[in-house]
DNA sequence: CCAGGTCACGATTCCCTTGA
DNA sequence: TCAAGGGAATCGTGACCTGG
């Protein structure tokens, strides 16, 4: 079982550039919508019996997920396949958790791998068919593969499924918000599949939320970033408005100019003590603290179970705002 | 034996250089 | 002039090493 971690040759998955939804409405007619799947990318080579999986950029991750590749797994009713899809994890309510799979994703010892097995289970959602008993597929347009996938890999069991396919880009977007979803992804069903490419064939749709936070502190930054600063420090007030919630960091959504701005503004306002309680060892171990003075706006994705934002990039300084102005957007 | 630091890998986003 | 791609920064986890 030491195949973890190696890189061997596998096709590097198609990849989607990021869309508006008038872009992807025109990209053909009716539409071709999938739902984005918040896992891990992963394209399956099925070959004497056995499936090999491999993330995006060739790693070897069979050994990860007994239940997709080992015995007792699957069983293909064909000779071999490459397949692509996407490995997730479901949380109780039936949303695609991605904190989930990152309890089991780095697993490497038997051991604890069986123990997530059962724990943490997942689904390998297939959406695309790149190879067939020994022909090459992805010369061949989308609908093609899609009806040629559904064909052959029609009867599986509960862990590989063959996810449903939309026509409609704002019905579509409108239910995947409500049900807490990460957005879309519009295909062009004419489509050939480009190994390895960003293409404008496909175009994922990923909605996004703003939030008022107030900078607490400043990480170093490394490199380019040395002379500014890595990133910031963020919370929001507490229901009673008097004290500071730690919702984590944000490092990305800065030029230059941004971050030699708020440098400027941010070290005037230097402390010694962190403002608020709660702040991660990790995050506060090199942390230089400022009173809790300047508020801004960041855009992310969700919050995590434990209250902190995910995938949080800067939008700006909002200076009209005072932090004990700041609402919680649920 | 534990805590802390560093690394690896999964992910994303953005800047900046490159080349047409 | 503009699009594409490389590179580097971020987040979050576990593995590994080291020093006390």
């Amino acid at each position: 079982m030491y195949t973890t971690g190696v890189r061997t040759t596998s096709l590097a998955p198609m990849l989607a550039e990021n869309g508006t939804a008038g872009v992807a409405r025109a990209l053909s007619e009716p539409s071709w919508v999938e739902v984005k799947w918040d896992g891990i990318r992963a394209i399956g080579t099925w070959a004497e019996g056995r499936m090999l999986l491999h993330a995006r950029r060739g790693t070897d991750i069979t050994a990860r997920y007994p239940e997709l590749t080992a015995d007792g797994a699957p069983f293909l009713p064909v000779a071999d396949a490459i397949v692509d899809g996407e490995i997730v994890a479901f949380d109780v309510h039936g949303r695609p958790s991605f904190s989930l799979l990152q309890n089991r994703m780095h697993l490497t010892r038997p051991r604890e791998i069986e123990r997530e097995v059962v724990r943490t289970p997942v689904v390998y959602m297939l959406f695309d068919l790149l190879r067939l008993d020994g022909h090459d597929l992805t010369g061949l347009p989308l609908r093609e593969r899609r009806t040629l996938l559904e064909d052959v890999i029609a009867d599986l069991d509960a862990p590989v499924q063959i996810p449903p396919v939309f026509d409609d880009v704002d019905a579509a977007l409108a239910a995947s918000r409500e049900f807490g979803l990460e957005g879309v992804v519009v295909k062009d069903p004419r489509s050939r599949y480009r190994p390895g490419q960003r293409s404008p064939s496909w175009l994922k749709l990923k909605h996004t939320r703003m939030q008022e936070v107030v900078v607490v502190g400043i990480r170093p930054g490394k490199g380019d970033r040395e002379s500014t600063l890595g990133s910031l420090l963020l919370a929001v007030p507490e229901p009673d408005r008097r004290r500071l919630r730690y919702v984590g960091r944000v490092g990305t959504g800065f030029t230059d100019r941004i971050l030699r701005d708020l440098l400027t503004r941010l070290e005037p306002l230097r402390i010694d003590a962190a403002p608020l309680d709660g702040v991660p060892v990790l995050d506060a171990s090199d942390a230089l603290w400022v009173r809790p003075e300047v508020v801004g706006e960041v855009e992310f994705a969700n919050w995590t179970p434990d209250g902190v934002l995910r995938h949080a990039r800067w939008r700006g300084l909002r200076p009209d705002k005072r932090p004990d102005e700041i609402v919680v957007e649920s």
